[in-house]
DNA sequence: AAATTTTTGATTTACGTACATCAGAAATTC
DNA sequence: GAATTTCTGATGTACGTAAATCAAAAATTT
């Protein structure tokens, strides 16, 4: 059996009541004292068994995740892994909510955040917007000791205890790399389609692809980005214009939201042999994938954000530390042949 | 606040002694009392506290992994991820540990397993071999009433729980399927370097891999399969005479462990061009994805799949359902550009 | 109707921790 | 050495569930 608080109390010759005092920094105990509790419990091999301690506790940990609005598929699966991590999440005594504003919205962003701290939530995990009103209100919420992840897209410099998300710059250097390979020796210049240079995750996804493309044995020209504003009908306009003005086109990178229009530009074009590689594995992208049309997806999956998310946030409430290998999001790497079997699949490891 | 036993008792007018009864399926209680019970469960939404369920039961949950003996790195992965995870399980009062038997054989694997049910333990977790011997132990276990998933390969129409691993099948048309890609036009045939034809993951790999590249529209020569026997000194034989006698060969997908002698024999060959896909992230592949030598690696993370077979078996042994769209094991491409940073990282996700 | 069986209630203890209270001991200050 | 402050012990309750016991009530059988 593992020691108790009763097994440290004998060892250490002082009374329950001592312990717990120790245990949960509580004033009123000596140093020697201390000490001799200390050393029973690295003796015993101690660890607190965190399950009764909640119970005894019967704290909850209120946490809410805010999101932008609008139909960008993968916020909106973020938001459906928030619901889902909910219906687990009660026996681990953690209530989740999410609050969604409108998208590239610093000033209604910062507002969500401060209504998160009048309410007294134990954790707050936020896809940031580059914007000092929002560091602003970051730096409230540590004020208040309220712990807040950034999550998808970073604000660096601002207060927030940790950043949840891919390492973009790499995941855009995958992106090229895979392009340069796949294209091999064929000749002709790539195309890149974004959401908005505005955005901190697209410049670092564009960085990186311009690198691993100019590292390539093969140089190869790459076209001024066209800026879809993730919005569907923009990018297939884009695209559709730049199939029709370039002919020699031998690849897109498509490094934002707002596939499904690309892949209806590439549906309406003809069938010309091109790669295509985009990111986030959505219903629209897994089509593509599956009929050809996309030749890779890059993908940060849901799932593990939220959850990891939500790890760090209970961690940081109960002042435990994290453990940052641990809470490495990875960029998968999708092509037709390892796609997972179910849509909505979640693996939940 | 949730609900709890004693709202439950109020609101069905029962006592807490038969709500008990009825939430833990004990006799001694009327058909139309255990209506009552259930229906007021059913309104209130009832959700049992698994943790102070366990609390109460101070149970414990003694688990075996069953692994292979010997220097596969990738079972020797799975073992470090079994302890890793024991570091953590005490407070899910699950007590895990590791038998290993030596490789491929049938006849020592099954006496481990028929040693871990006389001990009674409260689940068990093997690397399957295929063979009679082991399907019957199996059976006993499962007579034994005693939940058993295979783990990494495994043995259909045994009487086994659950199949902890990636799709073998799939594995190899996606090694295929890149190793077409990344050849292109360039012309030559591909070398496969296996560990054993007898062991079901392998020609399931080789499988997949075969059929992939006779979608490719290039047709391509697949020189027959080298047997390492996952054995370093062997492949490294095998690979450097197949280097010198085959001096167009395009590219090499090694399918089983051994990795460490078909990176020797590469970095000894002269600085061909070629495309190298093997499997399993382990500290030689890593490096040689670093260098070049190797162009992709598919992997199947060795965490996912220990922590996924410990909830499976909980959750046989508790009689709960197992979620399988959530037990999914995916597998992992890397390329140099997507490389988890840390060699020992595990995302825990 | 009595005897028997089955079902239900009431109550208690336990799991490991948190937290509060109050009395008593030890240390410190005057 | 007394008064004060600081520290420690003893004890109890709580969290939500499991599990056991024994008595009482209800249903069933004889």
């Amino acid at each position: 059996m593992r020691p108790t608080v009763h097994d440290i109390a004998d060892k250490a010759g002082v009374s329950l009541a001592t312990v717990d005092r120790v245990l949960n920094d509580r004033p009123g105990v000596r140093g020697v004292t201390r000490a001799k509790v200390e050393a029973a419990i690295a003796a015993l091999g101690y660890v607190r068994d965190v399950a009764a301690a909640n119970l005894a506790k019967s704290r909850v940990y209120p946490l809410v995740f805010i999101l932008p609005q609008g139909d960008n598929p993968f916020m909106r699966a973020l938001e459906a892994e928030v619901r889902r991590a909910g219906l687990h999440s009660a026996s681990e005594r953690t209530q989740l909510s999410v609050v969604t504003v409108p998208a590239f919205d610093a000033g209604a962003l910062a507002k969500a955040i401060d209504g998160a701290i009048a309410e007294k939530v134990a954790g707050i995990a936020a896809v940031a917007v580059d914007a000092p009103e929002v560091s602003d209100a970051i730096g409230r919420a540590q004020a208040a000791g309220i712990p807040l992840v950034t999550l998808v897209s970073d604000l660096a410099g601002s207060g927030r205890d940790h950043f949840v998300g891919v390492d973009n710059i790499a995941a855009g250097r995958t992106a090229g790399s895979l392009m340069g390979r796949f294209l091999g020796g064929l000749p002709g210049p790539v195309a890149v389609l974004a959401g908005s240079m505005r955005v901190r995750d697209h410049r670092e996804r564009l960085e990186g692809f311009c690198a691993a493309m100019t590292d390539m044995p093969v140089t190869r020209a790459i076209l001024p980005v066209l800026e879809g504003q993730d919005d569907p009908a923009r990018a297939r306009t884009l695209i559709s214009e730049c199939l029709a003005a370039v002919p020699d086109l031998a690849g897109i990178y498509s490094l934002g939201a707002g596939n499904q229009g690309l892949v209806a530009a590439l549906a309406a074009g003809h069938a010309r042999h091109m790669c295509v590689i985009a990111h986030e594995l959505t219903a629209h992208t897994r089509a593509a994938l599956e009929t050809g049309a996309i030749d890779a997806v890059l993908n940060q999956d849901a799932g593990h954000e939220v959850r990891s998310a939500i790890r760090v946030l209970r961690a940081k409430a109960d002042g435990l530390p994290v453990i940052a290998a641990q809470e490495r999001i990875r960029l998968d790497i999708f092509i037709k042949d390892n796609l997972p079997a179910d849509p909505d699949g979640d693996d939940g490891n």
